[in-house]
DNA sequence: TTAGTTCTAGTCAATTTGACTATAACTGTG
DNA sequence: CACAGTTATAGTCAAATTGACTAGAACTAA
């Protein structure tokens, strides 16, 4: 499942999106699903979510993680299915190149009606585990481009907690850490005073996939 | 895999302690590796994983949660093999009557040697998100009986954080969480004022499988 | 030039944290 | 039975962090 920022239809501001794709078939047919496939012999966990992301949305995220192995009895009405989940953050230039049509399209994330199988459960315990990693880590960059300003980061984890935060002490908190860099260079455009651009030199994961030195 | 907690043989002092098993076949004969077994159709993850974990070692864990799916192709020598690792906390009570044999064998958890398959790389995965829990939630109560003093609890951070905590500070942080209970009862036979016994309030998991009201 | 906007640095009190001191309450020993 | 030894427990105090707020800086649009 692919999280990505959009702007929403009536305040402007982001908000979180992801993209599903429509079921051709039984069972749940017309209903709306995440994007999935099989996992086959010769590619990793990770490998193959990759893989069925790319085939069915044509994304390539720039972060990806494992998000839970789901193996309920009753999945599935017709017969047993496990399920690797991994969720993915992509950024805004990515998602704009994602594939739409009449099978794919974007939803906000707080705004989804019924879906086929258990995806709802799944969907919603991505939010929580989102929430909980934006509160500690540093994973929000991962929604932006290489270049933002300090109040695009506060605007996403705006969208994500889902209250409004103080921008002067939101500034304070993110430059203290070390993971933050700023440019020389300036947001030019706005109506008002040019925020600086930062850049994130942090890296991305702690799976056991791919664990950066602690 | 399963955490518990046992004196260390120099000190007294608890330590964390992990049942393996002896591999009777190839690959790996001879080794000794995490307990597990196959999912079967008629049963979930988690409880595939606690049926294993009966059948090896005669455990039934108060705190069960899966920790992670392993999927790379080279896990196994012979075949392409997905586990799906759960983890568990087993209070001293129910340690104690773990079955221990020829093949089944306790080994303290920052000394293994060579195991099988990957599976020191899981009990390192599994180290490290013990001890993000720890630092965080409320998850060192399961390693304890149902009733314990604040300087056990203690010694449980101490464990598994591996450094020494202030015991007047650490006790005005843990009291400071509501979910920790005052009880009448003191412990008495030690040979300095008795301490009086707590008590933990709190549910345990956070997994979609079985997820508390937050 | 001025109004409107956001950016950015700062102040200050409230809260939390870390290091430390002092007293309480038990056991075992001479 | 006094006393040393030990851990439990409460409390103090400065340092660090947080939340609410003020004010000037730097741009655009009119």
């Amino acid at each position: 499942m692919i999280f990505a920022l959009r702007p929403s239809a009536r305040s402007g501001r982001p908000t979180l999106w992801i993209p599903l794709v429509c079921r051709i078939r039984e069972p749940f047919k017309g209903l709306w699903a995440l994007p999935g496939g099989p996992l086959t012999h010769a590619e990793s966990l990770q490998d193959a979510a990759s893989r069925n992301l790319q085939e069915t949305t044509g994304l390539a995220p720039s972060y990806l993680e494992q998000l839970y192995a789901f193996g309920g009895l009753h999945r599935s009405p017709t017969q047993r299915v496990v399920s690797i989940v991994y969720w993915a953050l992509v950024q805004p230039t990515e998602a704009a190149l994602a594939d739409e049509s009449e099978n794919v399209r974007w939803f906000r994330a707080d705004r989804l009606g019924e879906l086929a199988f258990d995806h709802n459960a799944i969907i919603e315990y991505a939010l929580w585990r989102l929430r909980n990693k934006m509160a500690y880590g540093s994973i929000a960059y991962h929604l932006l481009g290489e270049y933002f300003t300090l109040a695009q980061v506060r605007e996403v984890y705006e969208a994500v907690l889902d209250r409004e935060l103080d921008p002067a002490n939101f500034r304070r908190q993110i430059k203290a850490t070390p993971e933050i860099e700023a440019t020389e260079h300036y947001l030019q455009g706005g109506k008002h005073r040019p925020p600086r651009l930062y850049r994130f030199t942090g890296r991305p994961g702690l799976d056991p996939d791919n664990r950066s030195t602690p």
